[in-house]
DNA sequence: AGGTTATCTGCAATCGTTATCAGTAACGAT
DNA sequence: ATCGTTACTGATAACGATTGCAGATAACCT
């Protein structure tokens, strides 16, 4: 139980605990033998707290992240763990997409990790100022802030995925296409918002009335959305829904309702499913590196550590694919040619 | 810049830091206002290090895992954030399956938490004083330890899934049933086999040269374990995978060699996927609770923290249960009638 | 007023480690 | 023998907070 200290092993051996200490930083001591047999005899491990005291670092940094059960976010934290290296480690926030916990993680955070990676859940109106007072460094994943000269961004072509398969959805025929969006408050769900409604508009079609539904990101949401898309009078012939869960979830509705895809209705999602390929049909999708965009985060994270602070900014971009796989055919019935239409 | 600490929010209002200290924990002081006002004004943040360093508690569990990518341990993750409380935090930890990242990880958590939350990697042949010299509250979780008395665990019931499954497989009425199982160093890897060997016996089957594969948990495995199982001269009519990601390697591996499920093999798996459904046919499983088991997990941790380590130690065991899909059919061209054998 | 609590306060020690500083010993060069 | 250099050592002061102790103030009673 008694905890074993530097001093019981500096006793030990016969020598100042400065001694230990250097011994323990590398140097070259007189009794490194005695010292190393001390340390194992009695079970000694340096406390953690006294050195982050002094230090005034942690070797640590922590990833908020809405939800870790989404496979998206999973692999955004797995690709950071790649990147870590090994004298730091990664204290995961799971903030349940509630702000709230967003917050009160954020202020519990100050002091127990060297920096923050934070992946957004809403995002709604906190200014600069909220985050410029932390004097951490923070990366942002998939999230816009206001004032980017400050802080590091890892961002996806949110509009141009939105644009591919708006522009697949319309290639194929379609005119009478929906989306089931993510909140229009976070960078995502307005991104691929704005790239769908620049598709649609480039391809001088309209959003019917009831086409364009603001849900949650969420595999609930994406059937809820689904199921009241259905219900509509004269329903869409093609879906896009703006993440992986919601496809999910939107796939089960049309289960549910019997209704056939891509012979009643084409769809297509943003970000890869695990399984996409093993669902009749294969589920056409937009793909990005999830984990790559991690890695990014994490090695600009550590750029900003090491330079003490001192590293600008860093905006990184990464692709995204369209990844066409049997989900999106013409609508029922229609002879059209293929077009290659393209806007801008 | 400046780290803003206790004395200088003592200096701003005019009194001492046991003061503010005193404010800080909740004791009624004087100047109460002021000090709230200078606490904010100076934006003061108390140290997190000082405090582990006085208190000895960080107030931060470790939850160690071999792949947060791994829809089962992202769930066991964020049932364990769930059950966390307010006042304390997870540190994440993601081992790849790497042995050595796991030992490097646990010497480095030492003084950084208060707890571990041990998900096994491989587990081989550590004796139970490689824990015992931690002198951190463990709670391991699908992995059982040579001493039971000094840590908690949270188990599942391994063995009765495998039974589930392979008894669900010989009620379809096949004879040729195969296991593509995980590392039998492993907890769940051992008491899967243990199940499936059992229900064997029980039902006078033989286990045919090469049905038995041992693979590694991950999907890769999982695919080139079926290719191996479909270039026997005489395959197997029925598998059983392991786990969530060996399934769906299997069944890649079965749409790459265009053999139709169930009509030509039949699958079961252990763990349910999330798009277990949409796959046609829909897959069946051996269910259980994963966010269930991080709960009880932590519930567990928090109990040895609270009563200060005098904690009785605690063994729970989650139920599992068999959720019939579409994936198990009699085999090709049998006529037997569904039997109703039970071993034991 | 004097005495007794009841509150609140500041001082200083403490947590375990590292950085600084001022040594000391050994050794070769002068 | 003296000096300078090299290579190591120990005492001590931080790091920023908490806490026991004793003292101070106010409040209350007779």
């Amino acid at each position: 139980m008694s905890t074993v200290t530097i001093t019981d092993v500096a006793k030990r051996v016969g020598v100042s605990v400065a001694t230990i200490s250097r011994y323990l930083s590398g140097f070259t001591v007189r009794n490194e033998d005695q010292i190393r047999d001390a340390i194992l005899e009695l079970n000694y491990r340096p406390s953690a707290a006294a050195r982050n005291l002094k230090s005034g670092r942690t070797g640590i940094v922590a990833i908020v992240v809405p939800d870790i059960t989404n496979p998206f976010f999973a692999a955004v934290v797995e690709g950071a763990e790649s990147a870590v290296g090994a004298d730091r480690m990664i204290l995961l926030v799971n903030t349940a997409g509630v702000r709230e916990r967003e917050e009160k993680a954020l202020s519990q955070l100050f002091g127990r990790v060297d920096g923050i990676i934070l992946a957004p859940a809403t995002e709604d109106q906190e200014g600069p100022s909220f985050f410029s007072k932390f004097g951490l460094p923070i990366v942002f994943v998939d999230r816009v802030t206001e004032d980017e000269e400050h802080f590091s961004t890892v961002l996806s072509d949110n509009v141009k995925g939105a644009k591919l398969a708006t522009q697949s959805l319309i290639g194929h025929g379609h005119s009478r296409i929906a989306m089931i969006c993510g909140p229009l408050r976070s960078t995502p769900g307005k991104k691929r918002a704005d790239g769908f409604r620049q598709s649609m508009k480039a391809a001088k079609l309209p959003i019917e009335e009831g086409f364009f539904i603001e849900s949650d990101f969420s595999e609930a949401g994406g059937y809820q959305s689904m199921t009241s898309l259905l219900q509509l009078t004269t329903p869409p012939t093609a879906v896009f829904t703006a993440n992986n869960l919601m496809t999910i979830g939107a796939l089960r509705a049309l289960r549910d309702h019997g209704v056939k895809v891509p012979d009643d209705i084409s769809i297509i999602g943003f970000d890869d499913l695990e399984c996409a390929e093993l669902i009749n049909p294969p589920i056409s999708v937009i793909a990005r590196d999830a984990r790559l965009q991690g890695a990014i985060a994490m090695n600009q994270m550590i750029k900003h550590l090491e330079d003490n602070g001192a590293a600008e900014p860093e905006h990184s971009m990464v692709d995204v694919q369209l990844v066409e796989r049997g989900s999106c055919a013409p609508p029922r019935g229609s002879q059209k040619i293929r077009s290659n239409k393209k806007d801008h």
